[in-house]
Formats: structure tokens, C-alpha cells, sequence
DNA sequence: GAGTTTGAAACT
DNA sequence: CAGTTTCAAACTC
């Protein structure tokens, strides 16, 4: 589809405002009746950072980096509510389906193309997808949620990974799973238009919304509004934490101290029609009058808000102004001002995490010290040492980030668990691996938990989501799910618990903790755990990869490897099933394995090559569960070649080396866990703390196996530098460190600096140079 | 779906 | 630190 250029995008809208069609907008009622359908809450992991929730949900998936949010609003039927010629359009038909969707934007695109714009909509039987090319901006996808539907995620994976560069295609670019979103949001945005105040000055009003390099956050997901609606019914409250604000938008949508767009379209499942309730007289007063001059950047857009759609509506639009003036302009402020506890106060983390992007240099002293407040890290921990490092009051994030309400699903933030993520910045997924070109961008990965979702709200809700996630075991299956009865998903035996997620829906737990409502409890067991091993939370399967060949390194030579982390201890099972954690992580056993005959199809303790005549039989085994032949055929290969016998840490080219392989795990599809775990906790932390992929990345090798210890060197800035991080657990068991084996590896080295580096470029959503 | 096996986690 | 117990996932039937 050809997108706009971003810079016309600004001029378009400046047009919009003056344009008839504009005003034509203005006139309709700022939302129409729409069918909410079921959505997938999850909050796709961005890359950017997003409000990481003290656990986040597992289930959220395709992360893909673009600089514009994109979320997918299945919208059971939404009315089209304007077509435009000038500003393009909106092309709008209640009940297009997919492939009329796919006409209608191609037509659009080709209008787009003349008018260089805007918004067009389009609507879907199913989804109505938006794509707005807001120069900057960042999509959001929420594929992989457990509602989710994985055809649509898988097709988003394949057509959304957008290098940056390209970032200006999304608009255009739709397909069919994609398509529908752009349609989506560019219905959102015309609602927008609408809800805006009119009578403001068109001029400041548009551009503060999307001009120049704004950034467009889209949220469509029930539990985003419901989570707002929370926070919305509150009487407005100037105290209001930036916090509050974050545990229901994603950082992301901030940390540019850009303009954001926030479109909430549907409550799940509600079919309550919304349009009548809102009216734009009532937002336009709120908005202008007190954010005029600040020129609001975040236009919140609810559809359907139930009850009190009006009064909700016009608070929520109320307030996301009032954050952006908090989060943004405090961020600034802050800066310069970090005396300013007023505002301080009120600004949350966001701003903290701009502070940080933007003072990166001030992390890594003070991370360390206190670094490990709750868990460790950078992300909004990291922003709270960095605070207090200022001497600012720290703000408890973690209570703003609750949501009280009831059936928000709300993102929540959990401030340990970002800690700890961010801390041990956990492998890439191999997908991420595989699939980012430079490792720059993570992958969506349906296992990625960025979300909570009130399980049972949810399901109340959308039980069709529910049966959604059964449908699709491999995007659901991805997500953890545990079965707790005993341990209350407090301990580690808990896969949701371990993998830094509160227990959902799907889960089959008893008396289960893991819970947002419950969240002290669970930071403090977590608090508890680290104390024990720090490590503990950290993702079992370690990667030490770039995708991108450092220089040095062997074209041909799979530049990262994969260990467990600790390595596993199976005695019965031959590392040839899922009991053993190295298997199950698609890695292959290492010397720090205290395994027994071991046969990992993956890499044998040994440096041997996995498959033997016994393996070949046990693999058939595993064959039959779907672990394809070839698949270890070439992975046999891979280890043979490119393992070194005597290293420790043998490596597991396997996924760097190849596009992500379907382990051989379960027949079902389902991704192992450990691989959800690691590619929860880093992927989704990465891509969402720092924006930037590739940074954490690369720090991602580093905080693999580096103790906290290190970890606190390195964040310190201590540049010495490190050949090799020798782990250990705590109780003794060894920790391979993949890197080691790389020696002294550029890439090391070089993942060592981006660690405090690379941090700081707060998700910039302008492109990287 | 119930029962068994397995190995990690937790405990002593 | 080693041995034991507990636990829940993986697996089998």
C-alpha cells in the first residue's frame, strides 16, 4: 500500500481540520453505535517500552516493532461514519467484508496517494483495522492475545515486521489481517475527529494530536478501557499519578513525549452503543479549555463505554490530556526542574523512563545501589533509582499501576517484575532471533505476556475469547498456563509465576495468588525467591545471540548460542523430553548440564553430535510429536559443525541459524515453556522498555548469565571488561554462561556497552539513523 | 481423564 | 551441600 509520507501526514491533518469533510465530521456524533466483538486483550509487547505489569499477561503476542502502535480492534460492527474525498478517506461500509475491507483500502491507498492521506476506514464483518501513518508511529499489535486470533497474528507477523525504515508503509499497507487494522484505526481517528473540540483552534488542536512525528498510540482492547474507565470514574483528581495513567497505557505510547492518540473502541463483548453518549460540546470544553495551551497529545477515544459513556468519555479525555501534560511535559520538566514536586509527583514513571532514555548516563550508578528494590531494573525501577538519584520522591509505582476496577484489564505495571526483567533482560526469543534482521526488532511472540487480563472479567466478558484461546493452541498454548493446586502460583513451580505473569483465565489453578489483586503477596514471594536466587525469575533458556554477525564472527557461525540456564539434571528422560528443561527450551545441554545419557536432539551435553542411531529412534519419537525430522537433521548438523566439543557452552546455532523451527514439542504446537518464559520476560521487556530492540538486545546477552553482581557492574557503567561471566546459583547449581564460549566475541563486548547505551534512547519514535 | 513418571523447586 | 520432600508438568494409558 503506499503510505503517505509521515511528514504529509502532519499537513494532511492540519487540512483535515479545514477541510469540509472535517467539519462534516465534527458534525456526526462522535461515536457510532458499534458492536464490541470479543477482543484480544493483550497488549502486544512493543517495542517500545510499554507499563510492563508487575506480572505481565503471558498471553500476548506478536510484538512487532514499528513505530506506530497498532492494536488490533475487533470491532464486531462498526458504522462507518464518514467518507471523505479530500482527506481520504474514509472508506466505510458497514458490512464489507475482508476482502471488500482489502478493495476499500486499496482504493483508499490509491486516494491516499493524491490527497497524501489520512484516515481511512474501512470496516470488516470482523475487525476494523486502522492504519494511521502518523510519521512516528508505533504499531501495536495484539495478536497472540489470548483471544487472539493466531491466523491473524501469524499473517500480521509475516506482513507487520516492518524494519524501520518502513515504518511509512504501514499505513498503506494492508493486508488481510493487517488491513483490517488500518481500517480500524482509521476509523478510530475519525471518531477522534469528532470527538475533538471543534471550536478550538483547529490548527493547534490537530497538530498537537498527530503532527510532526507524533506518535500514535491505539488502544482497542476492552480491558485498556475498561482499565481507563477506572481510573475515568474517579473524580478527577489533579493528584492523579502518572502511574494510574500507565498501568493502563502502555509507556510506549509516552515515553516519546509525543502525541498520542488513544482509541478505546470496545469493551469486550459489551454491544452497547455509545455514540449518543458522547458528546464532543462536553469533551472539546474539558480538553480545551484546560489543555489548550498545552495542546493535548493524547485523545482518548472510547466507543462504548457502557454507562455513563458521556461522563466517562469526556474524564477519560480529560485526564489523558491531563497525563500528557503530566507525563510529557513533566518529563521535560522534570529535567529540568527536578524540584518540581508538583508535578513530579504526578508524573510517573513514563516521564521517568524519558528521564532515563534521556539520562541514560544516571542509570546505571544508582540502579545498582538500589537497584534491586524490587526486582532490579531499569525500566520504571530503574526510573524510580533514577529519581531518587535526583533526589526526587520516588513514587511507588506499583500501587498507581493497580487498577481498582473491577473488570479492567488493565496493563498493569508491575514495578519488581519490570525490574527483574529488565535486569536480567532475558534472551530474545528465538523468533526474535530468527526473524529480527538485526535482532533490532522482537518479534512478536504469542507467548509474550504484556498484559494481564482479568481472567474472569474477561471471560464474563468474552467467553468467546475463551474459546478462542482453546481453538488456537499454538498462540495460546504459547501462554503460560499452570494448573497450580498447591502451591498457590507462588512458587516457582508455577510456570505463570516463574514466567513473571499473573496467572489468566486459562489456567486451572487453585487458590491461586498470582494475581493482580493479590500483588503484594506476589512481590513479596517473588522478593522472597530472589533473595534466594536472584536468578531465579530470570529465563531459563539463555541466548546469547545477535542476529546480526558481529564483526569477527564467522558468517557461517551461528553467533549466539542457547543454554539453559542452569542447566538441567535429567536422569531418565535422556534430555529427549520435556522433563528436561534444556530440551524443552530447544537448547541443547551443555557441560553445565548434570545430565545422564544425555541426547538432546539439540546439542548434547557432550558436544557430541545429538543425533545417534538411539537419539535418531528417541527423535522419531519426538518426531511423531511434531518435531520435524529435517529439524534435527539440521540441527545435528549445525551442532556437529559449528559446536566446539571441548567448550563448555556449546552452542545451539539452531535458531539463529535458521528460521525459527518448530520444536519438537508438543504435537499440540505448543511452544516450549521455557521459550515462553524467555521470550516473555526479555523480548517483551526489551522491546518495551527501551524501544529499542536492539539494545536490549544486545544487553540481553549480557544479563543472560550475568549474576546480579555483574549485572550491577555493568549497569554501573562498569565498562571492565568482562570475557567471560561465570554464573552460579545460588545454591550452587552452575549457570552456563553462552557467552563464554564466544570468548572474547565482539559481540560481547559490544553488548556490553549498548547495555548502558542502548538504554537510554527512550523509545525515541523517530527513526534510528 | 486418571494415573504415572519425571525433574525442578523447596525444604531439611 | 547433600538428601529428601513437594510439586506440577509431561507423559502414558
Amino acid at each position: 500500500m503506499d503510505t503517505p509520507e509521515r511528514n504529509q501526514i502532519s499537513a494532511t491533518l492540519s487540512k483535515f481540520e479545514d477541510s469540509p469533510v472535517f467539519n462534516y465530521i465534527n458534525s456526526l456524533s462522535p461515536i457510532k453505535p458499534v458492536k464490541s466483538v470479543p477482543i484480544s486483550q493483550t497488549f502486544n509487547s512493543l517495542s517500545f517500552s510499554s507499563p510492563p505489569s508487575v506480572f505481565t499477561s503471558p498471553h500476548v503476542s506478536c510484538l512487532k516493532e514499528s513505530r506506530f502502535l497498532r492494536r488490533h480492534i475487533p470491532l464486531g460492527t462498526w458504522k462507518p461514519k464518514v467518507s471523505s474525498e479530500d482527506v481520504n478517506k474514509v472508506h466505510t461500509s458497514e458490512e464489507e467484508t475482508l476482502a471488500d475491507s482489502k478493495r476499500a483500502h486499496h482504493n483508499k491507498s490509491e486516494s491516499q496517494e493524491n490527497t497524501e492521506k489520512r484516515a481511512s476506514i474501512e470496516l470488516s464483518s470482523e475487525h476494523i483495522k486502522f492504519s494511521v501513518e502518523p510519521q512516528q508511529s508505533l504499531k501495536y499489535d495484539t495478536c497472540g492475545s489470548p483471544g487472539y486470533d493466531p491466523s491473524i497474528c501469524d499473517h500480521e507477523d509475516n506482513t507487520l515486521l516492518e524494519l524501520p525504515g518502513e515504518a511509512a508503509a504501514d499505513a498503506g499497507y494492508v493486508q488481510e489481517g493487517c488491513k483490517t487494522d488500518s481500517v480500524e484505526s482509521e476509523v478510530h481517528l475519525q471518531e477522534i475527529c469528532q470527538m475533538e473540540p471543534k471550536s478550538e483552534d483547529p490548527d493547534c488542536y490537530w497538530d498537537s494530536l498527530i503532527p510532526d512525528g507524533s506518535d500514535m498510540l491505539i488502544f482497542n482492547s476492552p480491558g485498556e478501557a475498561e482499565a481507563f474507565k477506572g481510573l475515568m470514574n474517579k473524580p478527577l483528581d489533579p493528584s492523579i499519578r502518572l502511574s494510574d495513567f500507565m498501568s493502563v497505557l502502555p509507556l510506549s505510547a509516552v515515553h516519546n513525549g509525543r502525541k498520542m492518540f488513544i482509541v478505546d473502541s470496545v469493551a469486550s463483548g459489551s454491544e452497547h452503543e455509545i455514540g449518543d453518549h458522547c458528546s464532543q460540546p462536553t469533551i472539546a470544553a474539558t480538553d480545551t479549555d484546560q489543555t489548550r495551551d498545552n495542546l493535548a497529545d493524547v485523545v482518548l477515544v472510547t466507543s462504548n463505554y457502557n454507562e455513563n459513556a458521556n461522563d466517562q468519555l469526556v474524564s477519560v479525555t480529560h485526564r489523558a490530556i491531563r497525563r500528557r501534560c503530566l507525563d510529557f511535559e513533566m518529563a521535560n520538566v522534570q529535567k529540568k526542574n527536578s524540584d518540581d514536586n508538583s508535578k513530579g509527583s504526578s508524573s510517573t514513571s513514563e516521564s521517568d523512563e524519558r528521564n532515563v532514555a534521556n539520562e541514560k548516563q544516571l542509570l546505571p550508578a544508582k540502579l545498582n545501589q538500589r537497584g534491586i528494590l524490587q526486582g532490579i531494573g531499569l525500566h520504571l525501577n530503574a526510573l524510580a533509582a533514577l529519581k531518587e538519584y535526583k533526589g526526587i520522591q520516588i513514587e511507588n509505582l506499583s500501587s498507581g499501576r493497580q487498577l481498582s476496577l473491577p473488570n479492567s484489564t488493565s496493563l498493569q505495571i508491575s514495578t519488581s517484575q519490570e525490574q527483574q526483567h529488565l535486569s536480567l533482560v532475558p534472551v530474545s526469543s528465538e523468533r526474535d532471533l530468527d526473524s529480527s534482521d538485526n535482532g533490532l526488532q522482537p518479534t512478536e511472540d504469542c507467548s509474550q505476556p504484556s498484559v494481564y487480563m482479568a481472567g474472569e472479567d474477561f471471560n464474563k466478558n468474552s467467553p468467546r475469547k475463551k474459546k478462542r484461546k482453546l481453538e488456537t493452541p499454538g498462540e495460546t498454548e504459547g501462554c503460560k498456563r499452570c494448573n497450580c493446586k498447591k502451591s498457590k502460583c507462588l512458587k516457582l513451580y508455577c510456570e505463570c509465576f516463574a514466567a513473571g505473569v499473573y496467572c489468566i483465565e486459562p489456567c486451572s489453578c487453585q487458590d491461586c495468588f498470582n494475581k493482580p489483586v493479590h500483588e503484594d503477596t506476589v512481590l513479596q514471594t517473588r522478593k522472597q525467591i530472589e533473595s534466594r536466587n536472584p536468578l531465579a525469575f530470570a529465563p531459563k533458556v539463555i541466548r546469547s545471540s545477535d542476529s546480526v554477525p558481529e564483526i569477527g564472527d564467522d558468517p557461517n557461525k551461528t553467533p549466539a548460542s542457547a543454554r539453559h540456564k542452569r542447566g538441567c539434571n535429567c536422569k531418565k528422560s535422556s534430555c529427549l523430553k520435556k522433563y528436561c528443561e534444556c530440551y524443552q527450551g530447544g537448547v541443547g545441554c551443555s557441560i553445565g548440564c548434570r545430565c545422564e545419557g544425555c541426547k538432546n536432539a539439540f546439542g548434547r551435553k557432550d558436544g557430541s553430535a545429538p543425533v545417534s542411531i538411539e537419539t535418531e529412534q528417541e527423535e522419531t519419537e519426538a518426531t511423531d510429536k511434531g518435531m520435524p525430522e529435517k529439524a534435527s537433521q539440521k540441527i545435528e548438523i549445525q551442532n556437529t559443525a559449528e559446536d566446539h566439543p571441548d567448550s563448555a557452552a556449546m552452542s545451539t546455532p539452531l535458531r539463529l541459524s535458521r528460521p525459527f523451527v518448530p520444536l519438537p514439542f508438543s504435537s499440540k504446537g505448543k511452544a516450549p515453556r521455557s521459550f515462553v518464559t524467555t521470550i516473555s520476560g526479555s523480548a517483551l521487556f526489551a522491546s518495551q522498555k527501551l524501544g529499542k530492540t536492539n539494545s536490549l538486545w544486545s544487553q540481553s546477552k549480557h544479563f543472560q548469565s550475568v549474576p546480579d553482581d555483574e549485572m550491577q557492574d555493568i549497569l554501573l557503567g562498569d565498562t571492565s571488561p568482562i570475557t567471560c561471566i561465570k554464573t552460579s546459583s545460588p545454591n550452587g547449581k552452575r549457570i552456563s554462561s553462552p557467552s563464554c564460549d564466544m570468548g572474547s566475541s565482539p559481540s560481547r563486548r559490544g553488548g556490553r556497552k549498548l547495555i548502558l547505551q542502548s538504554i537510554p534512547s527512550f523509545p525515541s519514535l523517530t527513526p534510528h539513523p
